[in-house]
DNA sequence: GCTGTCAATTAACAATTGTAAAGAAATGTA
DNA sequence: TACATTTCTTTACAATTGTTAATTGACAGC
């Protein structure tokens, strides 16, 4: 939740999830998770600070989690798992710096067309006011690109 | 160098550099450092993939440098370094996430406002050119943003 | 079936941004 | 200084996006 530190991390098994922003009382969609992925509130998480984030479950969810304590605890004992951990972070910066590549090279149209191209169970199972503020443009306007897509 | 495997960690002593991205002959400036920062294409160099950026100086600067095979030796033998390292790295990480999430609930107007504000160093020592593609806009739509601030 | 609610689309208009071209300002070089 | 080159700004117009409000569609509960 938004000004808490987020203290676990989940691992979806079955389920949508987005992390949303509190934008002056305005969501905005920051990322979505899906099945075989773990999720946190991941800079607080990491850091301890109070999240800028939201989790909330957009379809019914199965999810295994794990307690910041426990999670450090193994990290501290099982080098090769944090070896694994940091290698994941590291592909998910990867992903990030992609996604935000795309927002100053591509217009909204080209985002969506991507979208569409890269990731279509994200337009299949997200409601579509979602997917408008993770592409950066209104519901309106995706209306529109959707229109001639 | 864009396409090429980064094998180079920097450290700029004195100068500025950019980081851009080759969008079809077009460049897009991704990231500016400064003195006291790391440098690397770092997806390239931690992934060892082609990079899709390139480095360029713009200023006269001073670098040191080190190379991968020897960083990775360090890395290997001097594990708080390695703690340092990923540290450093989660807070890139954070930076990226708040830099990106301007685009996400900003208009150019309100990024630019921002980077005055948060980092004037940037915009007195950067042509402007690079600074509109950093911002995700044109040229032309910089200086009409600078006209009215 | 009917109704209420929320999501998505459509329409009309305002505001912003992009594009192309011309002009002004700054910088570098002989 | 004079000239060439590059950067930045300005202008005019086209295209896109935002805003507000109305309409349509989907779905749950009665």
């Amino acid at each position: 939740m938004e000004g808490d530190v987020s203290k676990k991390a989940y691992f979806i098994e079955k389920g949508c999830i987005r992390l949303w922003y509190n934008n002056n009382g305005k969501d905005i969609t920051f990322q979505f998770f899906f099945e075989n992925e773990g999720v946190s509130s991941f800079e607080s998480f990491n850091t301890g600070q109070p999240s800028l984030f939201t989790m909330e479950a957009i379809e019914p969810c199965v999810l295994q989690w794990i307690h910041k304590d426990d999670f450090d605890a193994v990290l501290r004992e099982e080098p090769l798992i944090k070896e694994d951990f940091y290698k994941v972070i590291a592909e998910r910066q990867m992903k990030y710096m992609h996604h935000f590549l795309s927002f100053l090279k591509d217009t909204p149209k080209q985002r969506y067309a991507n979208l569409l191209k890269e990731k279509p169970h994200i337009i299949k199972r997200v409601p579509l006011q979602y997917i408008a503020s993770y592409l950066g443009i209104t519901p309106v306007s995706l209306s529109r690109i959707r229109k001639i897509i």
